[in-house]
DNA sequence: ATTGTATTCATTGCATACAATCCGTCGCTC
DNA sequence: GAGCGACGGATTGTATGCAATGAATACAAT
C-alpha cells in the first residue's frame, strides 16, 4: 500500500514538465488548439490508464489530478465525471475516485454484447457501404498485412478499420452502443495484437470481412465478424488463464 | 416549483438525532436528499423534457437554467454535460444546447439496436433467472392486467418489467447499452401505452416473456422478445405516419 | 482493554469572479 | 456603395474560495 500521501503537493520542488506544456498550450493557443481542459484532462487521463501508469487501486483525488495536469479542478471535475459515466473510473464515495478494474467474468459479459453488435455492423455496413468507404477497408487490410509483425502500428490501423465499419453502418445508436463497449477495452489490458499469431489470424478475418462487404454479401460479413469476436475473446480468456498461475491474489 | 429543499443544518445542535440520521442514511444512502443539486438538475430537465416543457429548437443556456433551478452554473453545467452524453441535449457550439431531435429514420436506428439489445436480454434472463425474479415479474404482468386502460399506472410498470429482466440478465455492459438507449425513447413523443390496442397487445407479450422465462426456454423468450421491439415500432411509426399529415413542412 | 466521543483531515459540492471566445453589427475607409 | 475591422453582447471555460461532510484517529471514561 501507499497510501496517505498528503505531501502530494511539491508543486514547487517538483516541477511537473507536463503541467508546463499544458499552461503553455493554453496561453499560445495560436495553433487552433481549441479543445477545452476539460478534454485534455479526459484524454491524459485515458491515456494514463491505457499504459499502466495509473495503477488499480491508487485513489484519483481531484487536487492530485489538477496538480498533475496544471490545471485547476473545474476541468478535473468534468474529465473525470466523463470518465465516471463510461465506466472507466468508479467513484468512491469520499476517497476520491478508482480505476475500475474489469475480472474474467466481466470480460466474458462484454465480449457478449460485442458479439451482438460488431455483427450486426457489419451486416449493416456490407448493405450501405458505398465504394469510398470500401476501398478504405482494403487499403487498412493491406497495410495491416505489411506489418503483422507491428504491434504499434497495427493497433491503429485495428481501430481505423472497426471505426469505418461502424461509420458506414449508418446507425448513430449501435455507433454509441459499441463506443460505450470500446472505451472499456483498455481495462483489459495489452492488445491481442501482441501476440503474432493471433495479429495473422485476426488479418485474415478483417480480409474475409472486406470481401464479403464488397459483394454486399451481409450474411457472410456478420459470420465472420461474430468469428472475429468470438475468437479474440478466445485469445485474451487464453492468456488469462496463462497468467492466472502467477497471480498472487 | 423551486426544488429548493436542501436542508443544510449546522450539525452540532442535536447530537442525538445527527447520529441517528448517519446510521439511518448509511443504511440507505440512495434514499434521503443526499442527492446532489446536479442530480436535481438533471432530472428536473430530464423530466421538462419528457413532459414537453421545452421545446425542440429552443436553446438552453447555462444561465437561464441556473435562473429556473435556483442554483449557481457548476451543478447546471454537470448535468447538462451529462444529458449531452446521454444524448437528449445537442450542444451548440456557443449558443446554448439543443433538445435532440429524433425523426423516423433515427427511431428506426435505435429500434434497430434495441431489436438486437432486447431480445438478448430476455433470453439471458430465461437462463438465469431466479424463482424471486420470476415472481416479480409475474406480479407485475398481473397488475398491468387489472390496469389496461389506465396508461399513468402502465407506464412506470413497463419500466419496471423490463428492468427486472435486465437486472436478471445479469450483464452490466448489456444493462449499459440497452439503458443508453432506454433513456432517449422520451424523445420519441408519447408512450404507445396511451394507445389502448397497442396496450392490450404489449401486455400479451409480457405475459408470453414471462412464461418463457419461468420454462426457462430461452429461444421462446428471444422470439417473443424481438415481436415485441417489432410492434412497438410499427405502432410508432404508424402514429408517425397519421400525423405526418399535419405536419408544416 | 474496549467503547463511546470529539477532533482533525481529506475530499468533494457549490458559488462567484474573471477570462476567453464567438457572432452579429456598426462605423470607417476607399 | 461596398468591403473590412473593431466593438459589444452573449455564452461558455476556468480558477478559486468557502462550506459541508464522511472517514480516520486520538483520547477519555468505564
Amino acid at each position: 500500500m501507499a497510501p496517505r500521501s498528503r505531501s502530494k503537493r511539491p508543486a514547487r520542488s517538483a516541477p511537473d514538465d507536463s503541467a508546463l506544456q499544458r499552461i503553455a498550450a493554453r496561453r499560445v493557443p495560436s495553433a487552433g488548439d481549441a479543445r477545452s481542459l476539460a478534454e485534455v484532462a479526459c484524454d491524459e487521463i485515458r491515456k494514463a490508464i491505457r499504459e499502466g501508469r495509473v495503477t488499480t487501486g491508487a485513489h484519483l483525488t481531484e487536487v492530485d489530478l489538477a496538480a498533475w495536469l496544471g490545471m485547476s479542478r473545474t476541468p478535473i471535475r468534468e474529465a473525470m465525471r466523463r470518465l465516471q459515466s463510461e465506466g472507466l473510473l468508479l467513484n468512491q464515495p469520499f476517497r476520491g475516485a478508482l480505476v475500475m478494474r474489469l475480472d474474467a467474468d466481466d470480460m466474458r459479459q462484454m465480449f457478449a454484447v460485442r458479439e451482438l453488435l460488431e455483427p450486426a455492423a457489419a451486416a449493416a455496413c456490407a448493405v450501405s457501404a458505398g465504394p469510398a468507404e470500401i476501398a478504405a477497408l482494403r487499403a487498412i487490410v493491406d497495410q495491416e498485412a505489411a506489418l503483422l509483425d507491428n504491434p504499434a502500428a497495427l493497433i491503429p490501423l485495428n481501430r481505423q478499420f472497426h471505426d469505418i465499419i461502424l461509420e458506414s453502418a449508418r446507425n448513430q445508436f449501435l455507433s454509441k452502443a459499441i463506443a460505450g463497449v470500446y472505451s472499456l477495452i483498455p481495462l483489459l489490458g495489452d492488445s491481442n495484437l501482441l501476440n503474432g499469431p493471433h495479429a495473422r489470424e485476426a488479418h485474415a478475418q478483417h480480409l474475409a470481412i472486406v470481401d464479403a462487404i464488397e459483394r454486399h454479401d451481409a450474411a457472410r460479413a456478420e459470420a465472420v465478424a461474430r468469428e472475429h469476436v468470438r475468437h479474440s475473446l478466445k485469445t485474451r480468456l487464453t492468456r488469462i488463464a496463462g497468467s492466472e498461475s502467477q497471480k498472487v491474489k
